[in-house]
DNA sequence: TTTCTTTGTGCAATCGATTGCAAAATTATT
DNA sequence: AATAATTTTGCAATCGATTGCACAAAGAAA
């Protein structure tokens, strides 16, 4: 096995004869260094197989060129392409990503922060779990001024930079749909209240409601974790009622699937019996049959933007860059479940 | 504003009258230091909020504890779910991960690879890239004795672990069910030869068909990058054929979601008039109708055996462990567009 | 009491790159 | 040729934690 000893800028120096103060500086390419010495050093620093130590690098700067990202799961679609969009951006920008998830456990969560925080990330993007009810561990960055930026699920609390989507008005417009489609009775599966995301599709659901002068029925708005299991049992609770509704607006397209895959158990027509839609477009709703209405969050745009920004407000260290929230664009899309 | 300076062990240090070496060893568990201290130290310790910084330790012990991941999407399923398999089990472990991905582009594969090269990875996870035909980027990482782990799309020439399914038969597999429900002329479509995964599942079609007696028909093999169009192309030519197939093995979800597309549009019915199978078991796969027969590819498993066979290498530098090439089981699974 | 162990701490070098300040080398000016 | 101005380069400290070696303190044995 051959010995590859690594290679330092002391090395260099010692085989060009000067310091390695200069070395440093040819390969930064710092303006004091004459040209001459600039084309040795790096011609040298090639020929040697040098690659510098961004560890030493990094100790010295006290930045990383990293930032954190914790999601609530990776393997979902929605946050896997933030992921990449996130990766897509900090790769131009030179910025390593280190992800983790919190698999919507606020206890994980706390962990994956502080385990960021305790390696040094320049900057955090999170998109909190279900359970977060409480701020304490994004304080630490705050404190420490290290920028944290929440997209999609975001803590109130906490003054930040965000990237969303505008849940009321996608809510209120996927409800609209379906009333302007014929709907009378319409119901809501709604998401923890704690997530803001989920109060604003469920208040654009109510506004919609109120606009079209339909009177809002406790028994049709259920309030759940929104899983697969979960989003079945509530629709099957809400198709259990003496009047059951003809139109339900589901938090998700994982439980508006759920309740497809029940309409086909029990025999119901969807549309005609009962119109379904989701939320997010994930990959399946497009697919599966009758094809699922939605709303469409741009995910790898967030994710893109939420980078941009985070690493914008990372290389402007010092200046004071008032805090923003993001609203991008949702896409109604119309398909054969409510249309 | 509040200033918060990092403290360091020579803060503890002094302020404890103690040398900095006693504290990191007290910090470390070291089993030079008397309990007394060792306790003084680590109480001053949470009371005056310190906490390590991983960089100085790291450039230290050049160690990063973070191992690299590059796939060829993040928003794939498969992929995304490997990645967080690798995840869950780096975290039990105090590594960090590191993720980038090369788009399936050889340029941006290399660069990938170079850049966590650079950051002095611990090790790296890797699933190559459609283009990938040569391997001096990863030889990099084997001449420096870093750990690099394969998975699923790995190449053939650069020695290492692997962990991958048993491409080969599962081919058969959903070969043979297609003859075995009485298809008599099969098609495949394919991806590159590049990818020994492709390789091995065609040849596991040829050897199903070999076994049934069924010549093969160079016309009934596409060869194709498997995206959608390319995939709804090659399923075009196929059913233009004086004789077109009665049954199709789809070299994944994608292509096999794209023919059942052109099914629809062109008035086919599957399985009735062509039966078709994917591979992946995507999320869409069970949902979309007539649901795609498939095979499920462990992806969680195999990311976190992955990471648990790196991690357990990069625990053990120094002794030398044999390369392992460790092959999960798929789970064949039939559904209504073959059964 | 003296000598030998055992246990606990501290000194100082190290990891590799960066940078303020000073010194040297080069060029420009008189 | 002498001095001033400018450009290049080097010295040495720094970032924060780790660790081999030496030394000090405490206890055990003679």
């Amino acid at each position: 096995m051959k010995k590859h000893p690594e290679i330092t800028i002391h090395n260099l120096a010692h085989e060009l004869k000067i310091s390695a103060s200069t070395v440093s500086r040819a390969l930064n390419d710092n303006s004091r260094i004459s040209e001459k010495t600039r084309h040795l050093v790096q011609k040298k620093a090639i020929e040697m197989g040098y690659r510098p130590n961004v560890l030493a690098a990094n100790l010295r700067s006290k930045k990383t060129n990293t930032i954190g990202v914790v999601v609530p799961r990776i393997d979902r679609y929605f946050f896997s392409s933030a992921i990449s969009g996130i990766e897509d951006y900090a790769w131009t920008k030179g910025f390593n990503v280190i992800i983790s998830q919190s698999n919507d456990l606020l206890l994980k969560e706390i962990n994956c922060v502080q385990t960021l925080f305790n390696n040094r990330v320049d900057g955090i993007i999170i998109s909190i779990s279900m359970q977060t009810n409480e701020d304490k561990h994004f304080r630490l960055f705050s404190e420490k001024n290290i920028p944290i930026l929440f997209f999609d699920r975001f803590c109130p609390t906490i003054e930040s930079d965000r990237i969303v989507v505008d849940d009321f008005n996608s809510g209120y417009k996927i409800t609209y749909q379906l009333i302007e489609r014929g709907c009378k009775r319409i119901a809501h599966i709604a998401g923890p209240e704690l997530l803001n995301i989920y109060k604003d599709r469920k208040n654009g659901y109510l506004r919609a409601l109120n606009e079209a002068k339909i009177p809002f029925t406790e028994a049709y708005l259920e309030v759940t974790g929104l899983t697969k299991d979960e989003g079945m049992q509530a629709f099957a609770r809400l198709m259990a009622l003496p009047n059951p509704p003809d139109g339900v607006f589901c938090g998700n397209d994982t439980t508006a699937l759920s309740a497809l895959e029940y309409c086909q158990k029990n025999n119901l027509k969807v549309p005609n019996d009962v119109a379904l839609t989701g939320f997010s477009d994930e990959p399946f709703s497009a697919v599966v049959t009758p094809s699922l209405s939605t709303v469409k969050q741009p995910g790898y745009q967030m994710g893109f933007q939420a980078a941009k920004r985070i690493i914008h407000r990372i290389e402007s260290a010092g200046t004071i860059i008032p805090f923003e929230q993001i609203v991008l664009p949702t896409t109604l899309i119309i398909r054969d479940s409510s249309s």
